[in-house]
Order: structure tokens, then sequence, then C-alpha cells
DNA sequence: GGGGCCAGGTTTTACG
DNA sequence: CGTAAAACCT
């Protein structure tokens, strides 16, 4: 059971005196719902903790005066560190809500938690599970946390105070395990890179209402067309035995129409799923029988369901009062660092296709102002070429070769096949695997001879990688860990399956394959991460030393990408301000703060347009 | 003895 | 309710 007798609630702003003197607190929020825009969203409670197993709580909904000045003074403290757990959520609200700006050094102990070990789910609940002792917090809430709105203050206190004494217990025992290394990963990459994100989480992207909603309508009219005509392929006898439930997305239906009836059409299965070996129903397969007009049809349906359901109808609950979305932008999600975007899901939305412009063409820039996006060239490939100290990489980057280009004239096939051979090839790509991937990509059949022919150049034309790949990966299984450039980690413990002469069978021994291409991509993934968050980073200082903070408004990164938006007349000073950022201040804050020379030119590429539909090049 | 979709994500739908 | 498959991104 957990001991609650310690947190109390706050009657009288001098309970909060030991809290004010602290160097080092918690805090944490309860409110009626996560959505810090939800005008009928409120905080109900706060509370502070500075001495483990202790909490004082504010019941804010009591709205007292004297208890919020005090509130006030001590998150503005320049002089103390807050520590909370999953930023920005905290000081997002406070300032929206109660216009509390938290000063001083922010620190999330689920970041603190996840740059440890990446592998398992990050909450609270958890972290506090495996670093302290107190454990199952939830406990506390008596199994009902739906209705806090109208939970006596005994609740809420006890619901609020476990939070903020969790939290300062993850501080105390995550800290001392921070070795030399990932202290400064901690202090000079995440922590000012989520300083950032918590910035720019305030920069909302408007959205063309009037666009969507014309859009949409085109869409559900193309969808209802399209399913009367794929329906009326079929044959009544199919239709008859699924009528209680007769959808296009029902498997069964399509596969039984498609492989099995006697009155389908009776194809014969070329490609079969991962897991239950059914024949595939993907589009991949489908395309094998592109002349079937049933199957035109029936992917013309599926592309505009796909468009409408996750793009357009979840873009509509992401919009808020205002008119514009604030995208959730999260650093500590994915086991390499790259972020993930959510509410909406912007890093999925189609950019190719007849569809893409359907959705990107309502995000849109409000009069007077313009998008930018400026993307890394080539990032994990010159990367690549940088670690592995590959001769013909760099040479080819210094004399300004296209590195796809290079690999097309050395194989002696397409740019675009080039492309794909590269991406596959430099994460240690099998010959077998290339062989499957060629067939599915380009459609091309491949011996395994000439598969391992187009290896064996690959790997000749740029002959440092394979040392690389092997050093990686005795370098990982000797510490159970691949390491990125910076410092960021990456636990892959089944690298080391079979390595005790212990004979594998097949599950494990994929198992360890997967670990190996895992530790050759993860570094390199990585770095390229942190290079575009530093620079992001950079550029958001820079617009704020120069006075820019009105004019050029960050908005997102995906992947390598950055995005903002400017005033018109500020839009090339942002391009020449984040190329900069880029390529020369990223490299020399890496240099100064990691004690690393990036051996490889850092170069970008701009656009710029009114909405996301039509971006244009330009020649900064 | 050889095995093998380059890696990292989100969201939706159907199904047992 | 968890898993698999599908379709979208870098």
């Amino acid at each position: 059971m957990i001991d609650t007798s310690k947190y109390i609630k706050v009657i009288n702003p001098s309970d909060l005196d030991d809290i004010i003197n602290s160097k080092v607190i918690s805090f944490d929020i309860e409110s009626c719902n996560a959505d810090i825009y939800d005008k009928s969203n409120r905080i109900l409670s706060i509370s502070f903790s500075c001495i483990e197993g202790e909490s004082k709580v504010v019941i804010i909904r009591d709205n007292n005066i004297e208890l919020l000045s005090k509130v006030k003074n001590i998150l503005e403290n320049v002089a103390t560190t807050k520590v909370v757990a999953a930023r920005p959520f905290d000081e997002s609200i406070v300032k929206e809500k109660l216009g509390i700006e938290v000063k001083g050094n922010i620190i999330d102990v689920l970041t603190m938690a996840h740059v440890i070990d990446e592998n398992y789910t990050i909450n609270l609940e958890n972290v506090a599970n495996k670093y302290t002792s107190l454990k199952n917090i939830k406990e506390v809430a008596e199994g009902k946390r739906d209705s806090l709105k109208d939970a006596e203050d005994g609740l809420l206190v006890r619901y609020n105070g476990v939070d903020s004494d969790a939290t300062l217990r993850c501080f105390n025992a995550l800290k001392n395990r921070y070795d030399k290394r990932l202290k400064r990963y901690y202090q000079y990459f995440v922590q000012p890179v989520q300083n950032m994100l918590s910035e720019i989480s305030t920069n909302g992207c408007y959205i063309n209402k009037e666009v969507l909603k014309s859009n949409e309508l085109e869409l559900l009219i193309l969808q209802d067309k399209y399913e009367k005509e794929t329906l009326s392929f079929i044959p009544e006898e199919i239709k008859e035995k699924y009528k209680s439930n007769l959808k296009l997305t029902r498997s069964i239906i399509l596969s039984e129409y498609l492989f099995i009836h006697e009155k389908g059409l009776k194809l014969k299965p070329q490609m079969f799923t991962g897991k239950t070996k059914k024949p595939s129903l993907d589009e991949k397969h489908l395309k094998c029988f592109s002349k079937v007009p049933f199957i035109k049809s029936l992917l013309k349906y599926r592309k505009v369901g796909k468009l409408l359901k996750p793009y357009i109808f979840r873009l509509w609950e992401s919009i808020k009062k205002d008119g514009c979305i604030y995208p959730n932008i999260l650093l500590i999600c994915t086991v390499t660092g790259r972020t993930v975007i959510l509410n909406p899901s912007i890093q999925t939305y189609p950019k190719r296709g007849e569809f893409a412009k359907y959705i990107r063409q309502a995000i849109e820039t409000t009069e007077g102002w313009l998008f930018g996006t400026r993307d890394l060239a080539q990032s994990e490939l010159r990367i690549m070429g940088w670690l592995a100290n590959d001769p013909t990489i760099l040479k080819a980057l210094k004399d300004k070769i296209d590195l796809h280009i290079k690999t097309a004239e050395s194989l002696g096939i397409t740019r675009q096949e080039a492309k794909a051979i590269n991406f596959g090839f430099i994460y240690a790509q099998s010959a077998k695997g290339f062989k499957i991937y060629a067939k599915n990509e380009y459609d091309i059949d491949f011996s395994m001879e000439e598969s391992e022919n187009y290896r064996d150049t690959f790997f000749n034309t740029y002959p440092r990688l394979l040392p690389y790949h092997s050093k990686l990966i005795s370098e990982t299984r000797k510490n159970g860990y691949s390491e990125s450039p910076l410092g960021r980690r990456r636990h892959l413990p089944d690298i080391k399956l079979g390595l005790d002469g212990r004979r594998l069978g097949k599950e494990e021994f994929m198992k360890r394959i997967s670990a190996e291409r895992q530790a050759i991509n993860s570094p390199i993934q990585s770095f390229s991460s942190d290079l575009g968050l530093i620079a992001m980073m950079l550029f958001n200082k820079e617009i704020k030393e120069r006075g820019l903070s009105e004019h050029i408004k960050i908005l997102w990164f995906i992947h390598d990408d950055i995005m903002f938006r400017a005033k018109k007349e500020y839009i090339i000073e942002a391009h020449e301000i984040l190329r900069d950022c880029l390529s020369t201040k990223a490299p020399e804050y890496i240099k100064k703060y990691f004690d690393i020379t990036v051996g490889y030119p850092i170069e970008s590429e701009g656009k710029v347009g009114k909405n996301w539909s039509e971006m244009k090049s330009i020649s900064i």
C-alpha cells in the first residue's frame, strides 16, 4: 500500500514555504482532460514535491487568489529546477489556463528514463516501478479515474500527490544512473531540443476549412461511385452469401471472389501474407492483376477511403477553435531518436499520387505568410560514408556527384533503382533480400547469382562499408548496445544470441541478424535525426536573438525535413538562417559540445509555398 | 548447414 | 481486446 499520509492539501500560502525554498522541486497538474486548447478544459489541482514521500497539493478549482499567486512565484522562479513527467504538457497547460510561464531548468523524468533504456513503454508508473520503491501508483485512484472533475478533495490530493512524489523519486533515482557520456548527450542534445520543442508547440498551423470541406465532398462522391462500381462486378451468389454484411473491406469476401468461388475470377494467387500465409490482398499483389476491371476499381475505392478516414476525418478532429492545428512533437518515442508527430499525424500524409493534393491543399498559410521547408540532402548516405570513411562516397561528395547516380553508373541501372539499392545495401540487406525487394518494387526477376553480383559490385564500389558494418556489430556485441556519434544508445540484447556456441533455431537466428542490421542502422538514423533537431534548435535560437519571433514560426520536423512558416518579407531570410544552421552552425555546435568533427558536407534544399501541396524549390 | 523483406514510425479495419 | 494486414510517411 502506498503511504499517502504526507500528501497534504494546501490551505495557507505558508504551507508552500518549503517548496519555494528548494533548489529542486517536482510538480504535476491534474486537469479535466488532456487537450490544452479545449476551452472547457481546466486545471483542477497542482501538486509539488521537494522531499520524497511528501506532496503539497493546491486545489485550483477553488480559485484561491492568494494561493495562485504563490504558485506563480514558485513556477516562475528561475533559480529552481523543475522536474516533471511528460513535457511539455504541464508547462503548456499552466501557460494556457493560468497565464503562468514556467521558468528555470525543466527536466522530464520520462525522457531521462528513455535515454537510459529505450526498450520499454515509458509512463510514470512503469518508470517508478522500475527505479524506485514507490510501486503501482495507480492504486491511489482506487480503480476509478474518469470523474476527477467531481472527485472529492481527498481523492484529488492523493491522485495528484502521488504523481509529483513519484516524479521526484524517479529523478533522484535516475540521475545516479547517468554516466559522463549520457550526461553530455542529455545536457547538450536532449534538454535544449526539448526546450525548443516546448517553445514551438504553441506555433499553430492554419487549416483552410473551406478547401478541406470541398475536397472532402469531392472524395465522398468518388468513394460512393467506386464502391458501387466495384460491387457491381461481384456475382449475385457471393453477394447473397455475405448479404448480412457486404463490404469491400472484408478480406474473406475479396478472397472468395478473387481466388476461390466458382463464379468468381479464379485468379491464381502469387503472393502470400507473412504470418498466416493467406493469399495477399495488398495493393502490390493486386497490381499483378491490374488488367482486371474489378481490381482497378477496388484499388481506387481503397485509395479514396484511405484518404478520407485517417487523414481528412482525423484532421477535422485536430483543428482547434482558432482554426489551427497544434501537432504534438514527441522526442521520446522511437528507439532511434526519430521524432513522432501526433494530432494530427502529419508525418504520414500522402505526398505523391493523384489524391495527395486533397489533403495537402487544406494546409495553407494565412494572408501574408508562406510555408518554407528545408530538407537534408541524402542525409543517411552521407553519414554512412563519413563514419565508414568510405573513399568513394567521400570523393563523390567532394566532386559534387550525386550518390544515387554514382551507384547507378557502377551497377548499370537507373537512378531510381539505385536509390532503392543504396538504401537497402547500406544497412546490410542480403542478396536474397535484394532479390525479393527487386521483384516487389520493380517486378524484375533476378537470379540468385545476379543478385549476389549486384551486392558484390555495390560493396566493391564502396569498399569501407562492409568493414564498418562488422565493426558496428562487434562493438554492439561487446557493449550490448550500439551508440550514435553523439552518444545515444540502442540496446540490442539479441545480438549476443549464439555467441556461446549454442546452435540457434531459425527464430533465434532471425532475431540475431535482425539485431545486427539494427546495430548498423541505429547510429546513422539517430545521428541524422539529431543533426536536424540541433539545427532546428539553433534556428529557433537565432530567430529569437534577431527579434524575428513574430515573423518566423517553426512548425515541425519530419525525419530530415524542417517545416516553418514566415511572413512573405522574411521567407528568404528564414531560409538563409536555417540553411546556415544546418550546414555550419549545427556542426560547430557538435564540435563545441561533443568534440566531433562532422566529416562531410551538410547540404539542404529549400522549398516555398502558399499551401503544402504546391511547394516550389528555391535556390537558397 | 543455412536461415534473411534495410531501418524507423501511425492509423485503420477485420477477426479470433 | 490483442494481433495481423494494409496503406501511408522518411
